[in-house]
RNA sequence: GGGGCCGUAGUUCAGCUGGUUAGAAUGCCUGACUGUCGAUCAGGAGGUCGCGAGUUCGAGUCUCGUCGGCCCCGCCA
């Protein structure tokens, strides 16, 4: 039971409603009269004295009401409970010597208050905004608005809202155009599911919303705006997953006039300026940025966007156990397989119990097998140590390029080698977790370059882009791509940070024939060319300049930097997995009348 | 489409191999208290154990189904 209920709020504050925030105040004289407003934070009632912490947008103060405050103004803070919105009249005044609290701006003084007006109670509060106890997510997207109040979550909110002001700055200061593009736009074939939204005006037709802007960025540099760049929503109808949300945000960029390594540059001097400025306490792994080949990164880490915060380095151990006659090795090798892995220094020294659990972990992996060599001081384990000569275990060691001492060895065999190697990558990430080696002070940017452009796709027996069939070969491809498509490699360049994918850029095909060929070659013939794609092929037909863009995500990267765990703390309003908002209670049913009205009937 | 974890007081959680009246902390209510800042102290209220079937003498606990949340695989150029 709440009393609120016999609290009415006052209807005649004073206007207007503050004169100065929280964060004002300590630079004040003491004794200066000032007129705040915000929540109650916390109350502390000793009957005679009483504390309530204000909260406004910019920090804490304490108010101190004493019996003897004017008017019924004790009576009314006693009354107080936390989320109740108050506004208050009092003067600055420092507090009593051994009272300060240095955990607060404002510990040095309290207010003095002569006059507290409740403006608003909170009768019904979910949880509570002061105390931080985690919430379910449940909670969480229910009651956002006042999950927004708590500091952690508001901090968040803070942090993204100046990294795209410093956005926006870096563009202007660079000469970009800032030009929104369409939202109801046009379904089309190949990448993730549209989001469709039914015409009424064309009954059984759809507009598509974008999954980027990519046609339209593209179109505004053939129209001459030569550096466009948009603060844009993307949207893709495919299940979420941690880092990936429904419904997300990217800083999306495109030139005319440039190579792929001027839009590397223009990327990158944004992301150090944004790391920089926002994350001073953290450290980057190199600046400028390394660069690395599709191909390394998968053959030293069994991912084309690995985290580089640690070593674990996968190395190629084949030719070591070709005379071995561990047989599941041995049919292997014969049949063409490779066999990788990598060394984990101690500590952790794994137990025999924990060696049987990763197994497990690999096999969930998608791996055949794992094999493990725990090395202590003396000796070493290995379920299959038997085969194991010393001799070999030194090569092996040495292949791995473990330092002297104690530690594991993991190895995986295949058939498939960049399966083998993908399977290895992942577990790379699992042991490390369990070594803990993911330094959270660490921004492991990196840039990957040199990536093929299609691999086979066997199930639809036929040529897939690795990013977008938009993409521009390098210049060395360009006259055999179309007849000797698989070796090669394209414009594209991937930035890379902590294991997460920032974003991918490329130049963009800017000659018809090339772009007609891609596409014939993807699947796409020369009528559905026509329908799908016949505005842009046209446009490249009118003077296209050569051009290229890049679109990384505001969501992940503030995710990244502030370390957070979920790409949907990073938004105001999140959606559940299944892409439900919990608060709105949408998607929802529709009226029948706006069914008929677009012709639509539900089966 | 598939696999896993979870759902118990307003909130966060505990609750063993099934066994009397389902607990803790916090919040809430009442009272006391003039230097607290997670105030303190005393007392009190608060639960359809997500929902529905089943097994059983007996189900928060076991089984099946269902709803909801989260993580992963598929999917996401």
């Amino acid at each position: 039971m709440s009393t609120s209920v016999t609290v009415k709020p006052s209807l005649n504050p004073l206007l207007p409603y503050r004169t100065h925030y929280s964060s004002d105040l300590a630079a004040l004289s003491v004794g200066a009269e000032v007129r705040l407003a915000g929540w109650a934070h916390r109350c502390r009632d000793h009957g005679g004295l009483i504390f309530i912490d204000l909260r406004d947008p910019r920090g804490l103060v304490q108010l101190r009401i004493t019996p003897d405050a004017p008017g019924d103004s004790h009576d009314i803070a006693a009354k107080v409970r936390p989320e109740w919105v108050l506004q208050v009249v009092g003067v600055i005044k420092p507090r009593p010597e051994g009272t300060e609290n240095p955990s607060l701006a404002t510990g040095k003084i309290e207010i003095e208050v002569s006059r507290i007006e409740i403006l608003n109670v909170a009768a019904d509060m979910p949880f509570d905004v002061a105390d931080e106890t985690p919430i379910t997510e449940q909670q969480n997207i229910e009651f956002r608005y006042i999950a927004l109040r708590r500091e952690s979550v508001a901090k968040v909110v803070r942090f993204r809202h100046e990294l795209v002001r410093m956005v926006r700055e870096y563009f202007y200061e660079n000469n970009f155009l800032e030009v929104e593009t369409p939202l109801l736009s046009k379904s089309t074939p190949e990448g993730a599911r549209d989001c469709l939204v039914p015409s009424r005006v064309f009954p059984g037709k759809f507009y598509a919303l974008p999954q980027s802007p990519q046609q339209y960025k593209q179109l505004l540099v053939i129209g001459g705006v030569e550096r466009y760049f948009q603060i844009a929503r993307c949207l893709r109808d495919e299940d979420t997953r941690a880092d990936r949300l429904l419904e997300h945000t990217q800083i999306d960029f495109e030139m005319s006039y440039v190579q792929r390594d001027d839009i590397m540059n223009m990327l990158e001097g944004l992301i150090i300026r944004l790391v920089t400025k926002l994350t001073p306490e953290k450290r980057l792994l190199s600046n400028p940025l390394q660069r690395f080949t599709y191909r390394e990164l998968m053959d030293r880490f069994g991912s084309d966007k690995p985290d580089l915060r640690f070593g674990l380095e996968i190395r190629d151990c084949t030719d070591l156990f070709s005379e071995i006659e561990f047989q599941v090795f041995r049919s292997v090798i014969e049949k063409g397989g490779t066999i990788r892995g990598f060394w984990c220094p101690a500590p952790p020294s794994f137990s025999r119990k924990e060696m049987d659990e990763l197994t497990g972990v690999a096999m969930e992996l998608g791996a055949e097998g794992l094999v493990w060599i725990s090395c202590g001081a003396e000796d070493f384990s290995s379920p299959i140590k038997r085969f194991l000569s010393p001799d070999l275990l030194a090569r092996l060691r040495d292949r791995v390029e473990a330092a002297p001492g104690e530690g594991s060895l993991f190895l995986m065999a295949g058939q498939v080698h960049d399966t083998v190697l993908d399977r290895l990558g992942r577990f790379r990430v699992k042991i490390s977790e369990r070594a803990n080696l993911q330094d959270p002070n660490l921004l492991a940017f990196a840039y990957v370059i040199d990536f093929p452009y299609f691999f086979w796709d066997e199930d639809n027996k036929r040529y897939d882009p690795c990013h977008h069939m938009f993409v521009m070969p390098k210049r060395e491809y360009i006259n055999t791509v179309l007849t000797d498509p698989l070796p090669t490699l394209s414009t594209q360049f991937d930035m890379i940070c902590n294991g997460y994918e920032m974003c991918s850029g490329s130049e963009r095909i800017h000659f018809r024939r090339l772009q007609s060929g891609i596409m014939q070659l993807v699947g796409i013939g020369p009528e559905e060319q026509e329908e799908k794609f016949g505005h842009l092929l046209r446009a490249l037909d009118s003077g296209a300049p050569p051009h290229g863009g890049v679109a990384p995500g505001v969501d992940r990267l503030v995710m990244v930097l502030m370390g957070l765990p979920f790409v949907r703390d990073t938004i105001a309003f999140p959606k559940s997995q299944r892409g439900e908002d919990l608060m709105m209670k949408s998607p929802s049913h529709v009226d029948e009348q706006q069914l008929r009205e677009l012709g639509i009937k539900l089966r």
